[in-house]
This record gives structure tokens, C-alpha cells and sequence, in this order.
DNA sequence: CAGCCAATTGGCCGTCTGGCCAATTGCGCT
DNA sequence: AGCGCAATTGGCCAGACGGCCAATTGGCTG
């Protein structure tokens, strides 16, 4: 057999880190060689320890896995990176995958899936949670948000009316009401309401 | 020192029950004696191994922990539960508490902490995370929606009009209207947009 | 049994909403 | 240079919204 894959876990959650590290070193095929508990730590574990997978938590305090991947993504375009995660937002899996993570799966996941994923990954291949692929094949259907629309759609949850909206952005109301429309539109919202119902739901807005 | 106490692990994360096992395991005050990945396992397992601790999942697919909490507490009163969630959504900590759970805790507790809240609940004390007081603290400023302003807030969610509403729960639109009122109000709410929004952050509403 | 609260209903009204029409500017990619 | 798209702005309008007034019924609790 070949040598084992190495591994750097990052997660905030101490107790899901130990889980991690105890399921995967008491399989030969992979080495557990470092643990980090926010992005930061994980990019200077990175750079030091030189993994060969690095296994991210999507959500952390302070700097997320996605922008972590971002960074570590610029700095070493051959990375990785299994994403980890506990939702199943959309939005979450199209930006990790958008930024470079070859795998993304949930922690629902059994040992031996994520195992054979760590495999695959390591392989260089992508791969993509059973109930993953089934999310992004039946929603692929509206055209993603501007980042103007996102940035109207986190005002519509505070409650703001399209001229409270205006007077923010330095537009008209006129314009702010296109941008509603269009949010409306793209989310298949009836409302502003079950646009941001859409927003939570797709992952575009975090509690 | 004292035998040690027997735990009962209920969790959807396989990942993570290995990981609470191992880390709970290896300190010689607990032993983990079963584990379930839902709500009808945990319940299953209580009733056959009788724990003295039940560590216990808020979310889990099928039956979620506070149903389970709910079912089990009718059964054995006296019954010792610590709630573990990765969420701080105020409505599962109140919720929880409620149903009678003796502890809440976040998964991101350090390992120390989650050992002294199991003591803590095995000797009948409650516990709950620094940050969720925090949190119960800040915000038993407004009084709790009634069952039918959350019936009015899941169909706001849905986008749907005061007429949508009152159709649907077949009463007038002026009646419709006044529960909406009472849900801006109560959820201290600019509009139906903010309001789902809240709803969302409370934890009333899950994605 | 008195009080409290949830649920229900009514009218009135100024403001906001969302849809439908069409048009210009500026950026990045081909 | 040209295409596509994001961002911007305009008018018009029926309908919905949210706030304000006040009132009745029924169940649960002290």
C-alpha cells in the first residue's frame, strides 16, 4: 500500500475536530497532521505543514472556509480541499466549488463516504455528496444574484421600503425598485417577504 | 472516585458521535454505554440501556431533538438530558428548556466545558453555554408569538397577502391583517419582510 | 368570578408595492 | 469594435400594506 494521504482538518468545532482526527488516523490510508479552529490558523498550518488534503469547515468564526479557501487558493492554485458542512445551502456549495475546493460534502455523511471523498480528492477528481448533486441539479434554475442584488436583498431584511433603499445606495427610487424587481424575479419571490424567506433558504443570507 | 456515568449519544452526524465517543471515552468520569442517529433510536436506546445522560442533537432529521426531548420527559420524568445544537437560534434554547431539558450547550463548547455540563446535569443542576445566557438575557424583551401568529408567519414566509391568508385560514382579511399586526409588533418588525426575517434568526423559522 | 389574553371583526386612509411599458450608460469579454 | 449584462432612470396605476381608532367572544388562571 502507498503512504498514508496527509491531513490538515479545520473546523471550529473542537469536539467535531476530535472526531475527525479519530475516525480518519485509525484508518492506515490517511495522517492526520494538524488541526486549526478558524481560517487563520488554517493558512499558517497550511503553509508550514504542507498537507495533502486539507478538509475545511465551510462556516467559521472570523474568516470563513470559503474566503479561507480563497486565500490559500491564490497562494497555492493547486490545492485540495474537501469542503465540510452542515447545511445544505446552495449558495454554500456554489461559491466552495466556485473557489476552488474539489469536494464538498455534508457531515452527515458516513465514515466510508467520506473516506473514499478524501481518496478522490487527494486524486485530484471532483467529488460531490450524493444529496449534493441532486440540489444542484434541480435548482440550477435561476440566474445567480448581482452583487448589487445581494446587497438590496440584505437591506429588504431589514425591513427597509424601496425609498429607505434609495436614500442608502445614493439611487432613485425608481432604481431601487428595478433592483427589487429583479430580486423578485431571480428568487421566484411573490414578495419581498419570501424573497428573503429565498434568501435564507439558498444560503445568500446568514442568521 | 465514583463510577462513572453512564451517556447516551443521539446525534444525525456520525462524524460527530464518533468524536463526542472518543473524547468522552478517554476521560474515565463517563462512559459512552450507546449512540443513536435520531430521534426514534434515542428513544429506543433510553428505554433499553437507561443512561444516566442523555447528550442529545437539536436538529436530527425525522423526529428532532426537542420532539424526542418531549416524548422521553412523558416517559421518565426525572429523565437527565443535555441538548447540544450547533445553532445559538434562541428559539431552540427556549424551546429546549422548556421541554425540560437540564442543559444546552453549543458544539463549539471546549472539550473541559462539555465534560463539567454532564456532571453538572448528571448531579440535576442546569447548565447552559456563557454566550446562550448571554443571549436569554438580551432578548426576553418580546413576549413569544402565539400558535397562530406563527401559522401567519410561515405563510408570510411563503409570500403570501393578508387575503392569501385570510383564505387560507379561512377568516377575514381584517382579521388576517391583525395578526400580521401582532406579528410586526412582536417580532419588533418594520414590515412582512423584516418579520421573516426575524423568524429566520429566532430559529421560529428553519431553511 | 374577575381578569388576562388569544382570536376574531369592522372602518378609514395615506403610503408603498409590484407589474408593465421603454431607454441610457458603462463595464468586461470576444 | 461589438455583444451582453449590470446598473441606472422615467411614467402610470390598481392593489396591497400598515397604522389608528374600537369591540366581542371564549378559554385559562388567580
Amino acid at each position: 500500500m502507498t503512504a498514508p494521504i496527509l491531513l490538515l482538518l479545520a473546523d471550529d468545532h473542537a469536539v467535531m475536530r476530535s472526531g475527525l482526527a479519530n475516525m480518519l488516523n485509525s484508518n492506515p490510508a490517511f495522517r492526520v497532521i494538524g488541526e486549526a479552529d478558524d481560517g487563520k490558523g488554517a493558512i499558517e498550518k497550511f503553509r508550514s505543514l504542507r498537507p495533502d488534503v486539507l478538509l475545511l469547515d465551510v462556516t467559521m468564526p472570523g474568516m470563513d472556509g470559503i474566503d479561507t479557501l480563497r486565500q490559500l487558493r491564490a497562494e497555492y492554485p493547486d490545492i485540495r480541499v474537501l469542503m465540510l458542512s452542515s447545511s445544505e445551502a446552495e449558495e454554500d456549495i456554489i461559491q466552495s466549488l466556485q473557489a476552488g475546493a474539489h469536494g464538498y460534502i455534508t457531515k452527515t455523511a458516513k465514515p466510508a463516504e467520506l473516506a473514499e471523498a478524501i481518496k478522490a480528492v487527494s486524486r485530484g477528481e471532483k467529488v460531490i455528496s450524493p444529496g449534493v448533486q441532486r440540489l444542484l441539479a434541480e435548482q440550477a434554475s435561476g440566474r445567480p444574484l448581482s452583487q448589487r442584488e445581494i446587497e438590496v436583498l440584505t437591506l429588504l431584511r431589514k425591513g427597509m421600503s424601496n425609498p429607505d433603499i434609495a436614500n442608502l445606495l445614493q439611487i432613485t427610487t425608481r432604481t431601487a425598485k428595478a433592483h427589487v424587481a429583479a430580486v423578485l424575479l431571480k428568487l421566484d419571490a411573490a414578495g419581498r417577504a419570501e424573497a428573503v424567506a429565498r434568501g435564507f433558504e439558498r444560503g445568500l443570507l446568514k442568521p
